[in-house]
DNA sequence: AGCACA
């Protein structure tokens, strides 16, 4: 009864740029792709990460990854991840990215998309000129962090990451798991003493060491576990 | 909803 033919409707065969939609659009350009970039890093070396905020383009981001298996791990284990609390909806990218394409040797520059013609007129509130890639960009590391809080703009992501603290903030828990079952994660690290979970707040929890050191070490290790379907996501706690 | 490459 099914079809044998696959790949031609809906389905986009794997390739290095993920197409991300249903993103909050009140996020800034400059913090969403952060954000994007915090986290998916766990899956491989991110090449680029596009976004615009023309009608036709906010929500939505392309982020291009070095290796298609990062692209796939990305599409499986983020897909409704929430993200500014919106879920994410992912897919491949219809199309291959410019920066793919020139290290293919493959790129040829497009004629003329529908209006790229657009001069003459310069408004001075209004660029758009900061979307440039990010990942293999210098200039990004420094940029990274140096957001400043937005007032706000409650959001579920360390786009700009908390100062170190001795007491990690852990996002995305599987609504049934119990303290303990936490606890058997962060109790093997050094320096841990508890786990506090907010009954009236499924989903979050607070996990304290020693130090920050402490704290640190056990965050980078736990980055990428998952519970469950859940990819946890953690960040220092708020002073 | 919306697939680009400032």
């Amino acid at each position: 009864m099914e079809p044998e033919v696959a790949n031609q409707g809906n389905e986009i065969s794997p390739n290095n740029t993920i197409y991300i939609n249903n993103l909050n659009e009140k996020v800034k350009i400059d913090q969403l792709k952060q954000s994007l970039h915090a986290v998916f890093k766990q899956f491989g070396t991110i090449l680029e990460i596009l976004a615009f905020k023309t009608l036709k383009h906010k929500g939505q981001a392309w982020l291009v990854f070095k290796d298609v298996a990062s692209a796939t791990a990305a599409v499986e284990k983020m897909q409704g991840f929430p993200f500014y609390d919106k879920p994410m909806r992912i897919q491949y990218a219809k199309t291959k990215s410019d920066i793919i394409a020139k290290a293919d040797g493959t790129f040829v520059p497009r004629e003329r998309r529908k209006r790229h013609e657009e001069k003459g007129k310069k408004r001075k509130d209004q660029h758009d000129a900061n979307q440039a890639g990010m990942g293999l960009n210098p200039a990004y590391a420094g940029a990274y962090g140096a957001t400043p809080p937005v007032s706000g703009a409650k959001s579920v992501i360390p786009e700009a990451p908390a100062p170190p603290n001795n007491i990690l903030f852990v996002q995305n828990v599987p609504h049934d798991t119990t303290p303990m079952a936490l606890q058997m994660f962060f109790s093997q690290f050094p320096g841990f003493k508890e786990v506090r979970m907010v009954e009236a707040k499924p989903g979050i929890a607070f996990v304290e060491y020693g130090d920050e050191m402490q704290a640190t070490v056990a965050m980078q290790s736990l980055q990428s576990l998952k519970i469950g379907q859940q990819q946890l996501l953690i960040t220092y706690a708020k002073k």
